[in-house]
DNA sequence: ACACAAGGATACCAATCGGTATATTTCTCA
DNA sequence: TGAGAAATATACCGATTGGTATCCTTGTGT
C-alpha cells in the first residue's frame, strides 16, 4: 500500500464515524479536518469532493459490520443457528454499533432519501446485498436439508431486516435495549418454529 | 384563532413536509421561505428561531398521521381489527406518506440521534405514544375477551413498531412496497395467531 | 376617517459553508 | 546529498448559513 493510499485509508477510517453520527449535510469539512487532524488542504489533495468521502466512509462502515457478521456466521454449521448468530450479533454488538452512531444503513437511508446524493446508490446495494444473504443463508439450509423446503426465503429477509432496523432505531432512542431484545428473540422464535427442520 | 395564530399555523404546515423530506440541517430557511412564500422577517416574526419551526413542524406531521390512524382505528370494534387496521393503515397510506417525505418518526428520530437538537424530546414521546398506544388497544381486548390474556402487550407492541418503521424504511430505499406488505402481512397473521381469541 | 399597533418586507450582519490556488514541507530516489 | 516530486499547510474565494434591525404596509378599533 503506497503512502498515498495509507493516508486515503486513515482519513476514511476517522471520517466514517463522523458521518455516520451526524449525517452528509450534518458532517461539515471542519468537523473533518479536526476529527482527522488534516487540514482541508491535505483532505482535499487525496478526494475530489465530500461526496467521495462520504461514500468511501459509509463502505467502510458497511464492510466492517459485514465481516464481523461473517465471522459469527461462519463459526456456526447449521443455517438456523447461521441466522440466530445473524440475528444475535445485532443484541451483543449493540453498545458499540451505538457509539459510532448506529447501523449505517438506517443512518444512510434516512439521510439520502428525498436527495439526489450520490450515495443513495450504495444505500440501495447495501440493503440489497443484506437481504440476499439472508437469502443465501436459507436457501443453503433447504439444500442441506435444515430448513423446511417450503420456505418463502424472500419473505423471511424482509421481515428479518425490517424488524431489526426498526429495533435498532427504537432502542437508540428510548435508551433502552428492550426493543431491540424482544425483536431479535421473535426472529430466533420464528426460525426455531418455522424454519428449523 | 388570531391573525397571528393563523399565519404561524399556515407558516407550519408548509414547513412540515420540508422538514420530513430534509432533515433539520438539510433544511435552509430560504427553502422554507420559497415553500412558504413569505420572507424571512416575516417567518422570525412569528417563531423564535429554526428549532421551534422545526418542533412545531414535527407535532404537526404527527398529530396529522395521529388522526388518520385513530379514525382507522374507531372504525372497528374488536381490537384485534383495531391492530390489524392500525397496520394495515401504512400500505394504504404509503403513496401519501412517502411523497411527504416518509415517517416523521423514523426521520427525526435518525436524523436527531447523536445531536442535543429540543426535537429530540419530542421523538421520544411520540414513540412512546404510539408504543402506548398499541398496549392500550391490547390491554382493552384483553378486558373485553378479544385478546387472549397471557399476552405480552408491551413485547406486542415493540415488535409492531420496529418492524413496521423497518419496513417503510425498506420499502422507501427499495421503491419496492413489498417488503412494507410482507411486514404488515406478518402482524396480521400474529394477530390472528398469538391474540385473538 | 384617523391613529396606532401589528405584520411583513428589505437590507443587512458575522460566521460558516465547500472548495481551491499557491506556498511550504516532506519524502523519494538517483 | 541534492533535485524533483509528492504531500500537506496557509490563506483565501464566493456563496450561503441562521438571524436581526429597520422600514413600510396593512389591518383594526374608535
Amino acid at each position: 500500500m503506497s503512502k498515498a493510499d495509507e493516508t486515503r485509508q486513515y482519513i476514511i477510517e476517522k471520517a466514517a464515524p463522523i458521518f455516520n453520527m451526524y449525517g452528509y449535510e450534518g458532517t461539515s469539512m471542519s468537523q473533518l479536518t479536526e476529527a482527522i487532524g488534516m487540514t482541508k488542504g491535505a483532505i482535499y489533495g487525496n478526494f475530489k469532493d465530500k461526496d467521495e468521502i462520504a461514500c468511501e466512509a459509509f463502505e467502510y462502515n458497511l464492510s466492517n459490520i459485514r465481516s464481523q457478521i461473517a465471522a459469527v456466521v461462519r463459526s456456526r454449521k447449521n443455517a438456523c443457528d447461521q441466522l440466530i448468530a445473524f440475528a444475535t450479533f445485532y443484541i451483543d454488538n449493540f453498545h458499540t454499533l451505538s457509539q459510532k452512531g448506529g447501523c449505517p444503513i438506517l443512518n444512510a437511508a434516512v439521510d439520502s432519501d428525498n436527495t439526489d446524493l450520490p450515495i443513495r446508490s450504495n444505500v440501495l446495494r447495501a440493503i440489497e446485498h443484506w437481504l440476499d444473504s439472508i437469502v443465501q443463508i436459507i436457501e443453503g439450509g433447504k439444500k442441506k436439508g435444515e430448513i423446511k423446503a417450503h420456505v418463502d426465503a424472500g419473505e423471511f429477509a424482509s421481515l428479518f431486516v425490517s424488524s431489526i432496523e426498526g429495533g435498532i432505531m427504537l432502542t437508540r432512542v428510548t435508551g433502552d435495549p428492550t426493543s431491540l431484545e424482544r425483536v431479535v428473540n421473535h426472529i430466533v422464535a420464528l426460525v426455531n418454529r418455522d424454519l428449523r427442520v
